[in-house]
DNA sequence: TGTCACGAAACTGGATCCAAGCCGAGTGAT
DNA sequence: ATCACTCGGCTTGGATCCAGTTTCGTGACA
C-alpha cells in the first residue's frame, strides 16, 4: 500500500493545506464523522489528524464539542508578524557568517524566480484583475523559497519551523481580502531581498539582521493597512451580532 | 468523574510535568501499554497525550516504533535560548509603552519574591550541596514568574506561548549539571531583572528591549558553559559507541 | 563456530463498539 | 405567555478488537 507514512500524517496534510489555502473557511465546523467519510478511513486516524491541527494552531477543539477552523484576528496576525520578524533576523544574522559561494548562488537563483514570478505577476494584474487565487499562492511560495534558503543556511531548524507556523497564520480570506496591495508588496519584496542579500553577501550580520526585521515588519504593516481597509468595505453594521466565537 | 478535562490531557499533563522536571529520563522509551496500566486507562487516550507530546517537541515518535523522550543536544538548547532572548525583547519592548502603576506594582511584588527564593537557595547551597533538586525548579518557577508578568502586559499570547516552550528545552539533566553555575546565575539575574524594571518604568521600549534580550543571552552563555563543563568530566571515553540517535 | 533464515512474540496503527456529554425540541407548570 | 425541566438524537471520548510490521531469538547450514 502508499506506505509513504501514517493515514493520520495524510489527512492532517491535505486538511492544512485546505485550511491554509482557504478552501475551508475559517469558522468552519469539522465533524469527524463527516471527515472519515470523505477520506475513506475511520475515526480514529481523523481524530488523530485534528488533534494534530490543533497543535499546529490551525483549528480549536473542545471537549465533546468538535473542532472548528480558527478565526484568525487581526490582532493576532499582526502578532504573527511582529514574531516572524524577529526569527527571520535571527536566522538571517546567523546565516551571515556562514554563508559560503554555493549558498550565495542558491539565495541567487531563488530570489531570480521570485522576481520572475513576481513581474508575471504585475502583468497579470495590471492587465485584468487577478481571479485565479493559485497565481498568487505560487508567488508566496517563491517568496518562501527565498527565505527558506536562508533558514537552511542559519542551521537553526526549531527557529525555522516556528517561522513556518507564523507564516500560516496569514491565510484564506486574508490572502484574498489583501490582493489589492500585493502590487505595492511586490515592488517592496524585490528590492528588500536584494538588499538582504547584498548585506550576507558582505558577512555583515547585524546589517542582515536589521534588514531582514524590517523587511517583514514593513509586509506586516502593509497587510494590517490592506486588511482594515477590506474589513471596513465588507464589514457588517455594528448592529449586527457578530460570529460568535464557537 | 472529574470531567473538569479529558482523559488524555490528564495524562499528557502528568507526563509533560515528569519528562520537564526529569522524573522521565531522556532516551526513556515510553511504551503505550505500560503507560496505559500505570494510568488505568486504555491505549486511545495514552495515543492521543503522546502525540501532543510529541507536538510540544518532548518526545519523537518513530513509525510503528513508539515513543522516546527527546535527547535535547545542548545545540538545540543554544537555539532555545537564541530564541527565548528574541521572543522575551519582543515582549519586554511592546510591554514598555503600556506599563501602569499596579503592572509595575505586581511586577515588583514578582521581583520581591524571586529575590528572596534566591537568597534562600544561595544560603543552602553554601552551607551543603543542593540535594534536593525541588527547591530548584521551585526557584526557577519565580524566574519564570517575573517574565510572566511581562508577558501578560505585552497581551502578546502566542509570543508568551512560544516562549514557555522554549523554555521547556531546558529540562531534567540540564538543570542537575549546570547547577554549580547558579550561584553565579542568581546575583546576575536579580540585578538583571532590576535593569529591566527599571527601563520599563521609565517607558523605554528600546532599553527594555536590549536589556531583555542580553538578559536571556547571558543565561544561556553560562548555561552552554556549565554544560560544556559538566559534560568534559562525565562524558564516556570517545572510542566507546555512543547512545544511539534512535 | 559464525552467519543467515525462518518464526513467534510484541508492539503500533486502524476499525469498530460502547458510554457519556451536549444541544434542542417539546411539554408542563407558574 | 414565559420559563424551566426532561427526554431523545447526535456527536465526541474511551475501550476493545483486528491486522500489519518490526524485532528478537532460535535453529540449521556453510
Amino acid at each position: 500500500m502508499p506506505g509513504l507514512s501514517t493515514k493520520a500524517d495524510e489527512v492532517a496534510r491535505i486538511l492544512e493545506d485546505e485550511i491554509v489555502s482557504g478552501a475551508i473557511p475559517q469558522g468552519q465546523v469539522l465533524r469527524q464523522e463527516h471527515v472519515c467519510e470523505r477520506f475513506g478511513v475511520s475515526r480514529t486516524p481523523v481524530r488523530e489528524a485534528l488533534q494534530r491541527l490543533e497543535a499546529l494552531g490551525l483549528v480549536t477543539a473542545l471537549p465533546n464539542r468538535g473542532a472548528r477552523v480558527r478565526s484568525i484576528s487581526t490582532a493576532e496576525l499582526r502578532e504573527a508578524f511582529l514574531i516572524r520578524a524577529e526569527l527571520e533576523a535571527l536566522a538571517t544574522s546567523q546565516a551571515a557568517p556562514r554563508m559560503t559561494a554555493e549558498d550565495l548562488a542558491r539565495l541567487d537563483a531563488a530570489e531570480e524566480r521570485f522576481a520572475e514570478l513576481t513581474l508575471d505577476l504585475r502583468r497579470q494584474m495590471r492587465s485584468g484583475d487577478l481571479r485565479d487565487s493559485s497565481l498568487v499562492v505560487g508567488w508566496m511560495g517563491a517568496n518562501h523559497a527565498f527565505h527558506d534558503v536562508i533558514y537552511e543556511i542559519a542551521a537553526l531548524p526549531r527557529v525555522e519551523q516556528l517561522a513556518k507556523s507564523a507564516r500560516r497564520s496569514f491565510i484564506g480570506e486574508h490572502v484574498w481580502n489583501a490582493r489589492g496591495e500585493l502590487d505595492e508588496l511586490f515592488a517592496r519584496n524585490d528590492m528588500q531581498h536584494r538588499a538582504i542579500r547584498e548585506a550576507l553577501a558582505a558577512g555583515s550580520a547585524e546589517g542582515a539582521r536589521v534588514l531582514a526585521r524590517e523587511h517583514v515588519l514593513s509586509s506586516g504593516r502593509l497587510m494590517e493597512a490592506a486588511l482594515d481597509l477590506a474589513a471596513a468595505k465588507t464589514r457588517p453594521p455594528d448592529w449586527l451580532p457578530s460570529e460568535q466565537p464557537i
